[in-house]
DNA sequence: GCTATAATCAAGCGATTACTTGAATGATCT
DNA sequence: AGATCATTCAAGTAATCGCTTGATTATAGC
């Protein structure tokens, strides 16, 4: 019995790892790409001495690993596996928690159709059939996004809205399943009466599929 | 920004149900099928007290829900999916975190061959060239278990592989990914020569495959 | 209604957690 | 060597967690 304990008590450590807002948010900023402590504070609207604590947690948990760089520290995820145990706990969430249901069709207003795989979307992107928003801030798309997609951020979303080709359907994504700006662009666009839907995922997903990026 | 914290304070939620030795053994048994309160303080060793509180939690968190019979108040597992969500935990814990390695080293001494997947599993029982041996408590098999299984206590398990047909390969499960009886049992009988391997999970991944499943 | 059973509630304890603040490293640049 | 920048450490606080103990609520049987 005892040798089962020492193995929950490990798994429990991961899972108390992701058992935090903040962290999440580091997961997710990491799931870009890798960072220093400072950026990631900014980010994630922490303190750096609160995020540089969040950081080592998650590291005792095996989630990220540090390398040093210069002055600086730079963490990254550990394994991609990562990505698919947050998808998954979101995936959960909506499932079995009416309120998180809930604020996503506050997000969506109900209407909204089912986002297109990866897969499709790679093949539509070919063939030129689609128009690609991304939705992250500017400093995410320049580190690095699909090949062809166009940074909006939200608040300027109605103004481009305007100049998009109406006869094309426009895919939105973001960082993930645990970003929100796909979902509220999709939502934006519909309501402006424009052939609107998400990518299944964000860009870490796609990138971990060995699909192509865009880097800088 | 809000919304988006108020998702991930509910994501949290259910990474924290997770964030307990305790509660990922009330999730283990409820993954082989419904129990009283008190069935479960029995099998975790815990107060019944405890038992119930740890099972709110888990109620609150979505990832169980209870219904009345009688003075008795049932749980179950309400997703199918938190067993996927639990075994990637696992997974992760073994590939990440090098206690967790060791942990797994010392209970197979290293030599365990790959597990049998089930559908392989589920192939050779039907032409028979396999033993298969259920290593979970006799009540847990009495609740339900794989066509053909053999019940076996790891403390028996010495006295009935004399009887063992050697030419046949050995096939151990036990109650899935959390549970060690199986790893135990491979490694003792291949200490005693015999050709024996894990199946891949336990008999609740096999359930929820649709495969099926002996109760009385 | 009374009693027994099964589960929950309520209060309290020590340990842990998230965060803040301010000081201490570690590495680079001049 | 001294100054600067990025990160970590250390100490403290309020909140939460896991567990215990004892009382309380629901249901069933007599």
């Amino acid at each position: 019995m005892t040798p089962k304990l020492a193995l929950l008590e490990e798994y429990a450590l991961i899972a108390r790892a992701l058992g935090a807002p903040h962290r999440m948010m580091l997961l997710e900023q990491l799931a870009q790409g890798e960072r220093g402590v400072e950026a990631l504070a900014d980010k994630v609207g922490v303190t750096v001495a609160n995020c540089s604590q969040h950081l080592q947690l998650l590291r005792r948990a095996g989630l990220v690993t540090s390398r040093r760089a210069g002055k600086a520290v730079i963490y990254r995820m550990t394994d991609d596996k990562t990505l698919v145990l947050m998808d998954l706990l979101g995936r959960i969430a909506r499932q079995n928690l009416s309120v998180v249901d809930e604020i996503f069709q506050g997000l969506t207003d109900g209407t909204a159709p089912e986002p297109m795989t990866r897969a499709e979307l790679a093949a539509r992107l070919k063939d030129g059939s689609v128009t690609l928003l991304d939705m992250r801030p500017e400093d995410e798309f320049a580190t690095g996004h699909i090949p062809g997609a166009v940074q909006v951020d939200l608040s300027k979303l109605d103004a481009m809205a305007a100049n998009l080709n109406a006869a094309a359907e426009i895919i939105a994504y973001c960082r993930g399943p645990y970003c929100v700006y796909a979902h509220q662009a999709v939502a934006r666009l519909r309501q402006l009466g424009l052939k609107a839907r998400r990518m299944e995922g964000g860009l870490p997903e796609w990138r971990v599929e060995g699909r192509q990026v865009v880097t800088a």
